[in-house]
DNA sequence: CCCCCTTTGAAGTTC
DNA sequence: GAACTTCAAAGGGGG
């Protein structure tokens, strides 16, 4: 896939990725089928998943190229983020379905906000460019400003937002959108536009050059271009969808300054902390990201966070650290589903707790068709590129330390496994054991279709094929002993495994599957080899028979997809 | 108030 | 290069 590599290519992969999605009408049926795997956690809860995924974008367009710059503006990155998982909350809450399609990707880009990714606000440019790296689907030709995006105009500029809105908004972009019930989609606000409109998308783009890549159309530079966003984003109706952060306006337009409403949401949808200005850390314009993690944050001695861009001295010292932006990881795969699906979750269950929903949501992933998986492997390929561009220097070791550390150790030699499970909460009755399997036939096209369909490997490059085999979860929430069982250790034991590896083994068989590659390479492998393959999906599906509303959620679903005319995810490649 | 828990994946470190 | 460790999100639970 395109990813990053070498650089500019990327944009194969969205080709190829972008595809998939039309299969979907197979999907459909496959779907169904897998559906029925979802069950297990309940019924429920399943339904929601396909239609997130179904919007997942991907695109694809990822630019490839790299542009190193804009370390500025980290916030956008997380911004865009959450903005994302907004709106597919809100979508799916209200019209998931309504939206039509991706066409254009509409996404709208969301101002830098909020950078996911730094802490700090500052909006970069760059961080469209982020965004829209991730949500490649974008369409938005003139990008290509990326750059130099800081570079704005001022009247443009602003930043960020480049919002696009559309109406519809990518599936997957979901992260961006925004629902089109805070806004109207149609509508570009005509403040906002000076700019020129893109004829696809409606959406707002500077004129691009041709330098810019298509993929990213917004880049920074682009940004700047664009019109300002917040008038998008804050609606009038008052309630800022998208939590724009102040950060995410660089000095250079202050004026743009998130306003109050949009502070508000922005504050309120990301951690309190990082509301606060800061006084010194935070960019210019003090406006906190809500990714920013504030120095709160136990840092650790060094903190230097991309070295390359920042100017900060070597030696943080505490205040150093504080200013310094704290360069949030992007999200993987997996953690991008959850956000997007956390909600859903949460809404069909009681529970509450984290873990329970986080072993909700990781069966379920492995339950996911690959296609599906796909697209978030492809997104978060996207944003690791993103990433990258945005913050050139920035190495995941940056964030070392800043936790501390968890012995989780501990747990192994402790007890085996205490079954008691310590919560367990209704939900999760599903759990069965599951036993099963895998077998692509799983009916759902899930996955595991064929490991070793040529197509299915293509199909999602990014994907891992790999979850064919998971095996083993136990799934089973309540209980949770079984995990070491049934993964005994793959490769990761990270964290809980540390001791418990003894155990391993025992299902666990195979540890890896190879699927004969999917990895196409490139990129973003999906993880297969080393964790246990997630058979549990396969379990899981086998597991439970779709419920109808399973059924009928999928179907809605689906047919929705047909109609989109996009596609996602790359399995073209067949 | 802060860490734990829990998930997967990516990236880092260690051996 | 395999194995192991950290961190990413999230939020209730518990010390």
């Amino acid at each position: 896939m395109p990813q990053l590599n070498g650089g500019g290519g990327d944009e194969l992969g969205a080709n190829d990725e972008m595809i998939s999605f039309k299969d979907e009408g197979e999907q459909e049926e496959k779907i169904s089928e897998n559906v029925s795997a979802e069950r297990d956690l309940d019924d429920v809860k399943s339904s929601l998943v396909n239609e997130s995924e179904n919007n997942s974008s991907s695109s694809d367009s990822e630019q490839t190229e790299r542009r190193p710059q804009p370390r500025a503006d980290l916030e956008s990155y997380e911004k865009a983020r959450e903005y994302f998982t907004e709106a597919l909350r809100r979508q799916q809450d209200g019209g998931f379905f309504k939206s039509p399609h991706y066409p254009g990707y509409p996404f709208l880009m969301i101002p830098d906000l909020t950078n996911p990714y730094l802490s700090n606000g500052a909006l970069s440019p760059s961080a469209r460019t982020y965004l829209q790296m991730k949500w490649p689907l974008l369409d938005v030709p003139g990008t290509a400003a990326l750059r130099d995006s800081r570079s704005p105009t001022p009247g443009l500029l602003s930043n960020k937002v480049p919002v696009v809105q559309h109406a519809h908004m990518h599936p997957l972009t979901p992260l961006i959108t925004y629902s089109s019930e805070h806004f109207s989609p149609g509508t570009p606000p005509a403040h906002l536009s000076p700019e020129i409109l893109d004829p696809k998308t409606g959406i707002p783009r500077t004129p691009h050059p041709s330098e810019l890549s298509p993929y990213y159309p917004l880049s920074p530079g682009a940004v700047g271009q664009i019109p300002h966003p917040l008038g998008w984003l804050v609606p009038q109706q008052g309630q800022p969808m998208y939590p724009i952060t102040a950060g995410g306006f660089r000095h250079p337009y202050p004026a743009l300054a998130m306003n109050a409403s949009m502070s508000s949401l922005v504050s309120s949808r990301f951690s309190p902390h990082i509301v606060p200005h800061h006084p010194h850390g935070l960019h210019q314009t003090g406006i906190p990201h809500p990714a920013i993690v504030s120095p709160a944050i136990k840092q650790e001695p060094n903190g230097e966070f991309s070295p390359a861009a920042n100017t900060k001295s070597p030696v943080p010292t505490k205040k150093e650290e504080d200013k310094k932006p704290h360069i949030k990881k992007p999200l993987n795969a997996f953690m991008l589903y959850m956000k997007e699906m956390r909600a859903k979750v949460v809404a069909e269950c009681t529970l509450k707790e984290s873990a329970a929903i986080n072993q909700i949501l990781g069966r379920r992933w492995h339950s996911l068709s690959r296609e599906e998986q796909a697209k978030y492997y492809e997104l978060s390929r996207k944003e690791r590129q993103l990433h990258s561009q945005l913050y050139p220097g920035w190495s995941a070791r940056d964030n070392y330390g800043r936790r501390k550390k968890r012995k989780r150790d501990n747990k192994a030699d402790s007890a085996p496994e205490d079954f008691s499970a310590r919560n367990k909460k209704p939900c999760v009755q599903y759990l069965p054991q599951e036993k099963m399997i895998d077998s692509p036939a799983s009916s759902h096209g899930s996955m595991l279709d064929s490991p070793a369909t040529p197509s299915t490997a293509l199909a999602s490059p990014a994907a891992p094929a790999p979850t064919h085999s998971e095996q083993a979860q136990p799934l089973s929430l309540t209980t949770k002993p079984d995990r070491h069982h049934h993964f005994p250790l793959l490769s990761k034991p990270s964290s809980s495994s540390s001791s418990s590896s003894s155990s391993s083994s025992s299902s666990s068989s195979q540890p890896s599957i190879s699927l004969p590659s999917s990895s196409s390479g490139s990129q973003s492998t999906p993880p297969l080899l080393s964790r246990p393959l997630p058979l549990a999906s396969l379990h899981a599906s086998l597991l439970s028979p779709p419920s109808p509303f399973h059924q009928a959620a999928l179907h809605s679903h689906h047919a929705w997809f047909q109609s989109q005319p996009l596609s996602l995810v790359t399995k073209s490649a067949d």
